[in-house]
DNA sequence: TGGGCATTGGTTTTT
DNA sequence: CCAATGCCCA
């Protein structure tokens, strides 16, 4: 117990030691939120006011759930089996698969990811056959969400004019269907489960009863639906309510537009008679000027819970702020100054450069590329998102579920095997008047299952081909363990011949061998390792970004994506009106000061060293636009800032600083030694590059820090290349 | 049935 | 400018 306890400041052991009672725990960023979260926890567990069974701790994001698991368990000497730890999302999907019937669903039922959510939508919209120009699938999906985010289903949403009574028409429709294939989406995870709840007194007892203790992480991200979720579980107002203990920052709610209500903070305190308020000021991150800098920015919020970081640190640098007069100076400068900190000892993976939207990443990206600065950029595709693995799921779901209309649209003819839009027009026809499922008419179109099985598959082509194939791989697999029923499947359907003969195939072969190894690797890990749990764990837990490579490498996200990480250096660029704040923001209620948090979040990343870069022009959707620089610049005291300055020479730029007075070790940095000495480069001569081999130059254009040449590479093709930062030798 | 070409729109994102 | 979608043709 002592070595739990030990080395924390009063606020976070009040917190930690704290009676059973609800209790808002305000943990600014870097002030040791999952410490305290976690060693609450095994505090209450070793001290035995609670045992494992009995504690709920809910968290956002797969990543913070297994973290916060894995710090858990490396603390306690028990397993902590039979706590319940994890995502919104991932408990409620537990909570549905035990109470499956009493929940109103098919044992089976499958999670729609977004994308499936939206196919889905778009074939209701044909179906109603709307116009998707009135009515954008997207802006129905919003639509619905929307109303189940606040606990509404369709039957209780109110609508006066004619345009919202054709979206909550395209509403029912969707929750039928959905019904009819036993298909719950994100949403539908959550408001099931209330709903389970809310009707279901014994069950609702039995949670109540059962869980003492529930925790919740980024409190201020819960949307109304989860609030009312943990307000009905945690049995608020009943004799014996569990203790709620809620750890948030309202400084740091980012996700208003995706439906966050940080409200939910203030709306906590009320309901669940929070009578006082713990802040975690102290922040273990940054130094001083990072933190003056950023509490100062953010007072210019009103209505805040109120909060001010500290630290016990010395105030450190002043942070660099950079005004560039273009985005590819811009990020020239970054390149730059990456370099230098890179000699100094800066770890490239302890470097973030950060922007408010991904379309920024191209420039940096480019001149990075040309600097040859390995660099790794978060957020895109992931692993269970990639088409052939949406394929390969799709012929699981079948499996599993043969009723998922939606997965047999999407492999009933992928691979190809002849089945046309006629055809398929024809078996929803059938199955519109048997009032059954795709599968049904199909089945039933080849003159049922019994006498298909007895013909030799060869014999069998388009949807007797296909019902043959499903209903093999459904009797071959089913006493199998999972990854041979995933390895049986992807040859059997073909998908690895189909993406064998491809040209660019190669990658996608390789994702459908991994996801053999992802069943494998499943199959350890999970207590339940059936076929629906897998595909569930695939719907929920999207995988990892990239799988890490492993190389050191600069860090490239947008500031949403850097939430709750931090780095020894941080590059803010784009601080441009327009950009940071963005212009959509201004017409949106409470957005500037949404934007400013975003920005607060931005700058409490950086433990060491904060740039903040502007440029004057930006190419923006293919025009150069021009900006000026971002109001919360001049919302931060300028005796935080260092001003660093460009001073264009002839051919080369030095950036300087104006203070005299520069931080300890890093001398003024000059960039890029241009050119060869003395020579010219003129089009027609050989040249070789570092990264893109030898080629001719083939043209060029601008000046000074400017100019640019164009290289036609042997095997790169041509390229730009900047002529100041690339360094090319003549042959 | 897929590839090529035109059109269109373009914050932020986890589950 | 550039990617993603949609549509048409071979």
């Amino acid at each position: 117990m002592t070595s739990l306890l030990s080395n924390l400041n009063p606020q976070q052991l009040e917190a930690i030691t704290l009676p059973h009672q609800s209790v808002l725990v305000l943990a600014g960023a870097g002030s040791g939120k999952t410490r305290v979260l976690t060693t609450r926890i095994a505090y209450l567990i070793q001290s035995g006011q609670a045992n494992p069974h009995g504690i709920l701790a809910v968290t956002f994001t797969n990543k913070a759930a297994k973290e916060m698991l894995t710090r858990i368990t490396a603390m306690l000497p028990v397993n902590p089996r039979g706590m319940w730890v994890g995502t919104f999302h991932g408990l409620c999907h537990r909570m549905l698969r035990t109470h499956y019937q009493d929940a109103g669903l098919p044992q089976a039922f499958q999670i729609l990811d977004s994308a499936d959510q939206l196919a889905l939508i778009k074939r209701i919209l044909k179906d109603l056959s709307a116009d998707e120009k009135k009515f954008p699938p997207r802006q129905v999906q919003w639509f619905i969400n929307n109303a189940k985010e606040a606990g509404l289903r369709a039957a209780y949403v109110t609508v006066e004019d004619a345009y919202s009574r054709r979206m909550l028409e395209f509403y029912q429709t969707y929750e039928q269907q959905c019904q009819k294939e036993g298909a719950v989406d994100f949403a539908e995870l959550l408001l099931r489960s209330y709903e389970l709840l809310s009707r279901n007194e014994v069950l609702c007892q039995h949670y109540r009863e059962r869980f003492q203790h529930i925790l919740v992480d980024e409190f201020q991200d819960t949307n109304p639906l989860q609030y009312k979720w943990l307000k009905l579980l945690a049995g608020t107002g009943t004799k014996n309510a569990a203790a709620v203990f809620a750890v948030g920052d309202d400084d740091q709610s980012i996700y208003a537009f995706r439906g966050a209500y940080s409200g939910n903070m203030r709306d906590f305190e009320h309901d669940f008679g929070i009578t006082r308020v713990i802040k975690l000021e102290q922040n273990y991150r940054s130094h001083g000027h990072i933190l003056d800098a950023a509490n100062a920015l953010i007072e210019n919020n009103s209505e805040r819970l109120g909060k001010n970081l500290w630290t016990a640190e010395g105030k450190g640098e002043l942070l660099r702020v950079y005004n560039a007069p273009n985005d590819f100076d811009e990020a020239a400068f970054i390149v730059g100054e990456v370099k230098a900190l890179h000699a100094e000892g800066v770890a490239l993976s302890e470097i973030a450069l950060l922007y408010r939207s991904n379309a920024q990443s191209r420039v940096l990206e480019h001149s990075l590329f040309n600097a040859a600065i390995p660099y790794r950029v978060y957020g895109g595709m992931r692993f269970f998102d990639r088409q052939e693995i949406k394929h390969a799921l799709a012929y699981l779901r079948l499996i599993a579920n043969p009723g998922d209309d939606s997965a047999l649209l999407r492999v009933i003819n992928f691979p190809a095997r002849g089945i046309g839009a006629r055809g398929l027009e024809q078996l929803q026809d059938d199955a519109k008047t048997l009032g059954g499922s795709l599968w049904a008419a199909a089945v039933q179109k080849c003159g049922g299952e019994d006498s298909l099985l007895q013909k030799s598959p060869e014999s069998l082509k388009g949807i007797a081909g296909f019902v043959h194939l499903i209903l093999t791989m459904r009797q071959y697999c089913h006493a199998l363990p999972l990854p041979h029923i995933v390895e049986y499947m992807l040859t059997h359907s073909a998908l690895l011949a189909h993406y064998g003969k491809e040209r660019e195939g190669a990658e996608r072969l390789e994702n459908l061998n991994e996801l053999i190894n992802a069943a494998t690797s499943f199959v350890h890990e999970a207590e339940n390792d059936s076929l629906a749990e897998f595909l569930a764990h695939a719907s929920l837990e999207a995988g990892e970004h990239q799988a890490g490579s492993g190389q050191d490498a600069l860090q490239l996200m947008t500031v949403h994506a850097a939430k709750g990480l931090e780095f020894h250096s941080v590059f803010l660029s784009g601080l441009e009106e327009g950009l940071f704040p963005h212009e959509n923001s201004l017409s949106e209620i409470n957005g500037i000061a949404e934007e400013r948090r975003l920005m607060y979040v931005a700058m409490t990343r950086a433990r060491r060293r904060l740039y903040i870069s502007f440029a004057q022009s930006r190419m923006l959707h293919g025009q150069t636009r021009y900006h000026i620089a971002s109001r919360f610049l001049d919302e931060i005291p300028q005796n935080c800032l260092k001003w660093l300055q460009s001073t264009p020479r002839m051919n080369q730029s030095t950036y300087a600083s104006n203070s005299g007075n520069q931080a300890a070790g890093f001398a003024k940095t000059a960039y890029g030694q241009p050119k060869s000495s003395g020579g010219e480069w003129r089009i027609g001569q050989n040249v070789s590059h570092a990264k893109f081999g030898d080629g001719v130059i083939i043209n060029y254009e601008g000046s000074g820090s400017d100019a640019r040449v164009q290289v036609n590479f042997d095997h790169a093709g041509a390229k730009w290349l900047l002529l100041e930062y690339t360094k090319l030798t003549a042959l």
